[in-house]
DNA sequence: TGCAATTTGCAACCCGGTTGCAGAACATAG
DNA sequence: CTATGTTCTGCAACCGGGTTGCAAATTGCA
């Protein structure tokens, strides 16, 4: 088990209780979640109170946010975070994880002509590596 | 103007009063829009109806729908609706719209070791040839 | 220990989407 | 032209995810 409360101070996230609860949690999840996640797995603690521990999480690049079209936001805790290259998502339709497939740049794809691309959000949907 | 009432019977859609009204309007606004896009500029028409409208129109295929992430569905009317080929979309952060790109197909994209896809949606975001 | 600042829980709201139901419009048979 | 069954529409209400205001609990520090 990673130490919880030195993850959070060093990024500047004060260690309060929920907090250490919440990304303990996140490291035992390993793969992406949702808020309606967390809140099933964290009965006790207010669904508004894990949305803005996750808030202040993303803010402070603890987590990343994944956009899978779900209409629901979807939180990640990849290696990739620190790294400044946008990544491509993957979520497989049968066990519905989501991950980071962190080895296709989203610079790879062909750009459109006389459009500024500022943001690319790709999400792949189908089957992962063991669902297939 | 374009026959509305041809287009929405040569799909096997009755063409009632309100449907023709929707599709003058989508024609009209050329573009991409949302339910409540299509809710402001006809108030008359309850939000239901105009939703129920819009869902037959997608089961016939005379829309196709985009999702850039923004949690409420876009409607397209474009021409790629007859092709099958899956292309990416474009959101300008100034004006709003959203563009289908037909000149990139998705299978362009390089795909991940051990996935299996199904579907891609991929969206862009940034500022259009209009607002650049 | 005491007080100010921060965090948390509760309740409520917003918004987009969606549904059940009853009345309106329509189409068809007689 | 009327009666009947079907389809369409409007209303009201609900759902789920996200979000906020506020008061109570907790925390940090003097």
């Amino acid at each position: 088990m990673q130490d919880v409360e030195k993850i959070l101070t060093e990024s500047g996230v004060k260690p309060t209780a929920i907090r250490m609860l919440v990304m303990k949690e996140i490291i035992a999840i390993g793969h992406t979640f949702t808020l309606s996640d967390m809140e099933i797995r964290l009965e006790t603690v207010d669904r508004s109170t894990l949305f803005r521990t996750l808030k202040l999480f993303l803010e402070h690049k603890l987590l990343h946010e994944v956009d899978n079209g779900s209409g629901s936001t979807i939180y990640c805790r990849c290696e990739c975070r620190s790294e400044h290259t946008s990544h491509i998502h993957f979520t497989c339709t049968s066990c519905g994880k989501t991950f980071c497939i962190k080895d296709i740049d989203t610079s790879s794809i062909p750009h459109p002509e006389g459009f500024t691309i500022e943001e690319i959000s790709c999400v792949m949907k189908g089957l992962c590596p063991d669902c297939t």
